[in-house]
DNA sequence: CTGTATCCGTGTTGATACTG
DNA sequence: CAGTATCAACACGGATACAG
């Protein structure tokens, strides 16, 4: 009578596991449950507390992300630490490992939104906003492009830098960046995907900006959602 | 009585959706359920009969897989289509969208390969085996490669050929080609990826092998799993 | 041979309410 | 704030029966 309740903690051995070597079965096994992967979308930018996990993900309920923390952190994907001294609270950071699915995340994101199901209208969290910056910058048009930015979404403070195409993205204040974008996760997605301009936006109080204008078009101008070309 | 009877067929609008317009969250909708993503692993060398689909995927029940078949042909990744006359036989063919997935399952194999719950005695499917040759390839170390290679996996008749660092995969008769390899799939993987040396495993007669035995070695060491190095 | 439809037992998922 | 408990709905997989 007391056996059976270790069933679904963690990683447990009772789970259905793809009788298959393979490891894109074994990517299932370990991060292909409903809401895993976006857990560590959430982590990506740095290690972040339960609440602000439950913020970033309207629509996951306390008991199911306690059962994904439990078990990414089984398979090795994350860990949970307790903060030195004054802090005192507990965070969930991503291990070295789970930090490389950076990769396989940004390979599904890129292919995702060439569909045409793509609805950029559902919601979406700060630091998916700030990730897919991260992910859709065109490498080529970028290199070498030269101002410090900035960015304040949701209220929440981030800054980034242009690095060999790449942009590098930290959670830091963004007082003094050269270009400083400020808004809600959506509006700016819609300036920096949609058929909003920056110019436009930033008159109708949606977005604020501070920085040369002809510059900060110049860096908008960088993103934009692939064609959906299906044979 | 006659309404909730939609729910679950193909790309139904009762699913439950993340609200969420990430990529990441669009892609573990469309690919992200138990399975798809094995499904199109299979399909990835090409258009697949049902009943070859199920060969390659034991555990998958056959209303499962029509159910991921729907699902993956409503969100455009795949297409059934009716072979022309005198076959007659329907197979399931990703469409270029569908083809595209390749370099996030790629992306997402490369990385459980490094995990330690790796378990490589569970199974492969011949399909399987062969796409983890091209997934794990070392490109610089295969750069320039000269030989054409052959294989036959499980019965299944393959070509390959080194370009650019890439193993370029046909499903083709192996006839001919400088090196053949012939065995079932986890013995071959137990020599790519395992302990077990290419002479021996062929004195003992678990794999077939033809061609020149130095350079078959040579071949034999382009590939290998991983590390884990975690934090 | 190539699937499709249905039932059924079980496990997974999720919303709500609740506790330290 | 950080979770646990309970319960309902659904998804999964097996078996079987059926259709072109």
């Amino acid at each position: 009578m007391e056996s059976q309740k270790i069933t679904n903690s963690g990683l447990s051995k009772s789970r259905r596991w793809y009788p298959d070597s393979c490891g894109t079965a074994l990517a299932m096994e370990l991060v292909g449950e409903r809401w895993s992967l976006l857990v560590v979308r959430e982590l990506l930018l740095g290690g972040r507390r339960f609440s602000e996990l439950r913020a970033g993900l309207p629509g996951l309920s306390a008991n199911i992300l306690t059962q994904r923390l439990e078990g990414l952190e089984a398979s090795g994907v994350l860990r949970k630490r307790t903060l030195p001294s004054p802090a005192n609270a507990q965070i969930y950071e991503l291990t070295k490992w789970g930090r490389a699915l950076e990769e396989p995340i940004f390979a599904l994101s890129r292919w995702a939104a060439g569909s045409p199901l793509h609805d950029v209208t559902l919601g979406l969290s700060n630091t998916a906003f700030m990730l897919s910056l991260r992910t859709m910058i065109d490498r080529e048009a970028a290199r070498g492009f030269p101002a410090e930015l900035g960015f304040r979404v949701g209220g929440e403070p981030f800054r980034a830098r242009v690095d060999d195409g790449r942009l590098e993205i930290e959670r830091a204040d963004p007082e003094g960046a050269a270009l400083v974008f400020e808004g809600e996760p959506l509006t700016l997605a819609s300036v920096f995907y949609g058929p909003d301009s920056l110019a436009e936006s930033q008159r109708l109080g949606k977005v604020r900006f501070t920085g040369d204008p002809s510059l900060g078009q110049r860096f908008v101008d960088l993103f934009g959602l692939p064609a959906f070309d299906n044979d």
